[in-house]
DNA sequence: TAGATTGTTAATCGATTAACAATC
DNA sequence: TAGATTGTTAATCGATTAACAATC
């Protein structure tokens, strides 16, 4: 049953799938746990136990078919098609995730933008028009949208998730700086990039 | 000893100083481990004994002085002062990186900017400008700074890293999608929110 | 004092690793 | 076949939690 499979097997999963996408770059077709392992600074029997968990995917004495493995990662993590994003804040970080171009290939479109900034609203960012932050709860909704990055001040992100929590959105990649609070049944990944300096300084000299 | 402290309870202490930041805002001068664990949707348990490894910051009966805490958090993760942090790639994302302003205050300011798009050499953004890329190892020995922020493109981060590390950089924000292959004693944290965003969809209907 | 909360121990729980039979 | 690598088991290792004496 799938809920039992630990959630840090399931986060090391992209990790696997990012780095099969470099090796199949450079143009090879089969892989083993060994050379994965050495890439990612990992071990190998842990790359072995975790894709355990979802089924065989190797062959002994020869390893992993890359176009093959990468496929059945991409179904696991439901992958196999695009998912639509709103993106909620069009200040300089909101317009940076706007216009990077690491989403699509690897399953992910912006397909709308709000902001609460008058002066904002109505600008095109790429394509996409930024929209009023009143519109929220409803174009999600009509969107059926299921996934929203939240780009805004500290003090309205508490506010923000509460509303697209409410319009549907099941999962919240947070950039602001603060522990929400959503109910059960709904994911957040925080990206916080002080905390990681933090938590690097610790071991600088 | 302090090597002997588990890297994930390091990694907690920011959110631990985050929060009580955030405390001391609202008011409040002293806390518990239970506020601070029902906030954060950790148990109480885990926060006292992640705090224990360090000394006993807290009263039996009363809980914890939230600005002796915040003091005692900064001092082990060493943000008693300021860390200069150098900044390679003034694209979108190193821009907004660039102008957020969520980092004096937690302990960082960039201090140079390093670019390799001729177009981009000498621009400001803010009160820096940017520096060719050719100056980075240079100016970083010059400067001694410990900490680079890697926003460029995923082809040339590994180099990137290459670089910074030989001029004496200990501590790297690498945003590229890619893991990086550094000597012993230099830490790395990633930022990839499309890794973020897969770990999501799992989950996901 | 009575009530509350820490710091710490021991138990539990979960994740990683080593090892190897199976087999390509 | 000989060599290599998987998938899996069991052992080890490490992290979290429950519980409570100490004490404010």
């Amino acid at each position: 049953m799938a809920s039992e499979i630990p959630d840090i097997v399931i986060g090391r999963l992209p990790v696997y799938l990012r780095e099969l996408s470099r090796l199949s770059e450079e143009g090879l077709e089969i892989t083993s746990s060994h050379q994965l392992a050495e890439r990612l600074g990992i071990s190998s029997a842990q790359i072995r136990k975790d894709l355990s968990w979802f089924g065989p995917f190797g062959k002994q004495g020869t390893g992993y078919n890359i176009p093959y493995l990468r496929e059945q990662l991409k179904k696991i993590l439901k992958l196999d098609h695009e998912w639509p994003v709103a993106l909620i804040g069009a200040g300089d970080l909101g317009r940076a995730l706007a216009r990077y171009g690491g989403f699509t290939h690897r399953g992910f479109r912006i397909v709308m933008i709000f902001d609460n900034d008058p002066a904002k609203i109505g600008s095109y960012i790429g394509n996409i028009q930024v929209q009023a932050a009143e519109n929220i709860e409803e174009q999600i909704r009509a969107g059926q949208i299921q996934i929203a990055m939240i780009a805004v001040p500290t003090s309205s992100a508490q506010a923000i998730a509460d509303t697209v929590v409410k319009a549907g959105v099941r999962a919240i990649l947070n950039y602001a700086p603060i522990t929400l609070s959503v109910q059960n049944g709904v994911r957040i990944q925080y990206i916080d990039p002080a905390a990681h300096l933090q938590h690097m300084t610790y071991y600088l000299g």
